[in-house]
DNA sequence: AATCCACAGGAAGCCCGGGAAC
DNA sequence: GTTCCCGGGCTTCCTGTGGATT
């Protein structure tokens, strides 16, 4: 027994580190983001001799290092004060993680060292400490906004921004840089003007990496996560390939690499293979299947049931309106009232951006325009991952009645 | 060219719970 | 306690629309 704690803890076989494979290990170095490391830090840099920096938006889709170069110079940044004497604050909020306007600015408060409620304030009262917090110290404040555009869009309203941009207005002493970060391209259009000019003073672009810059990431890591002669140079390369098809995502590399090592720990063999890769690329998608699954409340739970039961039920793919059908009984089934049909198709969309079921609108002409309905998992995943779900599960083999709206194409 | 289906999806507003301030 | 604010989930009402059919 001993000994097995005793391997696992000291690395195993396989891995010598595995932490360095995780997605928010700060390596010493990132290599293929030199460019975008020096860009930022001239951009900053300012902010040792006390001026104002520009504020800064950075593009780019998941896993192309956006918040891991931010961090990374903010560190460096950081260290630099520290050897001049100068105050530099810096704050990193995750936007869509914090949810809200209010908590967004909550963070940004505690990060000066102001305390704030969790709740009840209203928003400009909490501008106001912020801007206290902010007079009192007299430092540079720079603040990075990650997802930023999770924020506008869910809100409709980047009043939250405009007052950002605007908060050194009225502040002599310290003042604060925004570094925004966004996976949405398309981020810019739906902004107001006056905070894209004040707010996108610079822009940085994070390109998608390629599958040989994936490949020479996951080898700097490799060497120190793995034991010497572990890891099969063709395990490597698939994962940097299947990572490059997924639009050059770094943290689906490491971790197609984290699992395929785990697997092949667990399995006892002594190298890692490209069949391991292969498996850890099912793992990773059933887990954040499963994960995403388990986390859906009920009509959610309700609606995909019935997709997933109309779709085993006959062959052509669904329309909203058999989907709505279908889950208004089996709400009555489960003695559940059911929600309108404007929020199920909202629900609907919910579902499709989760990766969950495949929903598109089309057009059959004179019969209407609709929204196609497939669904985009394993149907057993969902049963497992209902199967504890005492509301929901005995939904799962309940078979549609005749329906009466379906149209001859 | 006009019609019309079966919805999509925007806008506004309601209700609720949670929490702060007074 | 009362009053205010915020956010989330939801409903109601609404206008918009691609293309087969008339």
């Amino acid at each position: 027994m001993d000994l097995i704690f005793e391997q696992v803890l000291s690395g195993g076989q396989i891995f010598r580190d595995r932490n360095l494979l995780r997605h928010d290990y700060m390596p010493a170095s990132l290599p293929h983001r030199e460019e975008q490391i020096k860009r930022l830090g001239s951009v900053l840099a300012p902010a040792l001799s006390k001026e104002r920096v520009s504020n800064l938006f950075a593009y780019g889709k998941t896993g192309t290092g956006k918040t891991i170069v931010a961090k990374f110079v903010l560190d460096r940044l950081q260290k630099k004060a520290r050897d001049y004497g100068r105050a530099v604050d810096t704050s990193y909020v995750n936007c869509r993680l914090a949810g809200t306007n209010y908590r967004v600015i909550a963070d940004l408060c505690r990060g000066l060292g102001q305390d704030v409620p969790f709740t009840g304030l209203a928003v400009g009262e909490l501008f106001d400490r912020l801007r206290e917090a902010l007079q009192s110290r007299g430092s540079a404040f720079l603040v990075v906004l990650d997802e930023i555009d999770a924020l506008v869009k869910r809100s409709e309203d980047d009043s939250l921004l405009y007052e950002l941009t605007r908060i050194n207005e009225r502040l002599d002493g310290g003042w604060i840089g925004v570094i925004g970060i966004s996976n949405d391209l398309h981020f810019k259009d739906f902004l107001d003007p006056r905070v894209l000019s004040s707010l996108g003073e610079e822009e940085l672009v994070f390109k998608p990496y390629t599958s040989d810059e994936l490949y020479d990431i996951l080898k700097g890591r490799a060497e120190q996560a793995f034991q010497p002669d572990v890891l099969n140079d063709g395990a490597l390369r698939l994962c940097a390939a299947l990572a490059a098809g997924e639009h050059g995502d770094a943290r689906r590399a490491l971790d197609l690499l984290r699992v395929a090592g785990e697997i092949g720990e667990r399995s006892r063999e002594k190298n890692v293979l490209e069949c391991h890769v292969r498996m850890a690329q099912q793992k990773v998608e059933h887990d954040r299947v499963t994960e995403v699954l388990s986390s859906l409340p009920l009509h959610s739970r309700i609606l995909l049931i019935s997709v997933m039961n109309l779709e085993s039920s006959r062959k052509e793919s669904s329309v909203t309106g058999d989907v709505y059908e279908v889950y208004r009984e089996l709400c009555g089934a489960a003695a559940i009232e059911s929600l309108t049909q404007r929020r199920i198709s909202g629900l609907l969309n919910e579902l499709d951006i989760m990766g969950i079921i495949n929903a598109r609108v089309v057009s059959f002409g004179r019969y209407g325009r609709t929204k196609k309905i497939r669904l985009g998992v394993e149907p057993r995943v969902v049963s497992s991952a209902f199967g504890t779900d005492e509301l929901v599960k005995g939904l799962l083999g309940h078979m549609p009645r005749g329906l009466t709206g379906q149209h001859v194409h």
